[in-house]
DNA sequence: AGAATGTGTCTTGATATCAAGGTAAATCGG
DNA sequence: CCGATTTACCTTGATATCAAGACACATTCT
């Protein structure tokens, strides 16, 4: 266990250890470094998508379509479920999307309800390139982190998943 | 290395490994799963802000204040650099928390372009008391984690925070 | 069949956020 | 010491988001 140079949630927790010592600050230094690679990490992908003139959201709808697979058709029921936005947010990214030629929307012949999402030809083309750049940007990112330090950290963040997961599996949004 | 029990990002990888089989999936499983902590660790967190009638970035903007020590004074840029946020955007949070009585603002005797943000009593004695519920609320998020784990998975992720903040360190907003 | 309940989506109104640009004060380079 | 640049912050305008509720259709129960 070599030292570590100390990093930016170091700071805070040696702030907190002065001004409140009984603390107990290992959760907090987990879920602060949790959080902190998660909004740096979202940073570079955001400009990798920026190069398809994609924002995050809008690659994650096409992405979630696309990798469905043919006839790559969901409801957004479905899709908003999935992605963690409320029905509303739904609605508003659809008529996006919709706006800009990337999907198309069916009535669904089952439920006179609720409509069908379909990616367009154009919108497959585009995250089907705009996937591989992903990947490989995603690559990139952890590339200073050593194979077998990605590997444990991939299977204790499966741990912590399913912790988080179970138990609150069945939450629904809207 | 026992196998996982399918998390729902176990289920995203194997729809692109049967539309695109070529792609490299590692890393986007490794950072799915950080997204997805991240996104699940944020919402149990919001549950205790909530309590005590504060926002996550409230509770953020108090805490980091609180943890600067006496005289719980920062200025607006030491504040939108730290949180991650632009100047605009830490504007408007400086109006809503003033409103609310929890921070002053004073004018900096050394700097007439600038302001001292201050912590009131009020700020002071709320985010005393919520930042103990929060600590507990970390550990029992976590706890289902066994605590060998949770070091070794804060050791891991302290060295991916070394690598993205490396190089990028002197990033800042605005 | 008809009533009661559940489901899928959209609308509305309120916030939060950012990007871009503006303004005044500070600082730097002759 | 004065013009040029930088810094600190705020304003503006556009977008994204959510919570709450409206509404139509679907399903279930009698």
């Amino acid at each position: 266990m070599p030292p570590r140079i100390p990093d930016a949630v170091d700071a805070i927790l040696a702030q907190w250890r002065a001004e409140k010592p009984d603390l107990d600050l290992g959760p907090m230094g987990l879920i602060g470094r949790l959080g902190r690679c998660g909004a740096l990490i979202r940073r570079r992908l955001d400009l990798t998508f920026e190069r398809f003139g994609l924002s995050g959201w809008e690659f994650d709808m096409l992405a979630t379509l696309y990798r469905s697979g043919p006839p790559y058709c969901l409801a957004p029921t479905t899709l908003f479920s999935t992605l963690m936005v409320t029905s509303g947010t739904m609605t508003h990214r659809l008529k996006g999307l919709e706006a800009r030629g990337w999907i198309e929307r069916h009535a669904n012949p089952d439920d006179a309800r609720s409509s069908l999402v379909q990616l367009t030809s154009e919108g497959r083309q585009l995250i089907d390139t705009a996937i591989e750049a992903h990947v490989d940007n995603e690559k990139k990112i952890i590339a200073g982190l050593p194979a077998a330090d990605q590997a444990a950290l991939d299977q204790l963040l499966a741990r912590l998943l399913a912790v988080l997961e179970n138990g609150r599996e069945s939450e629904k949004l809207d």
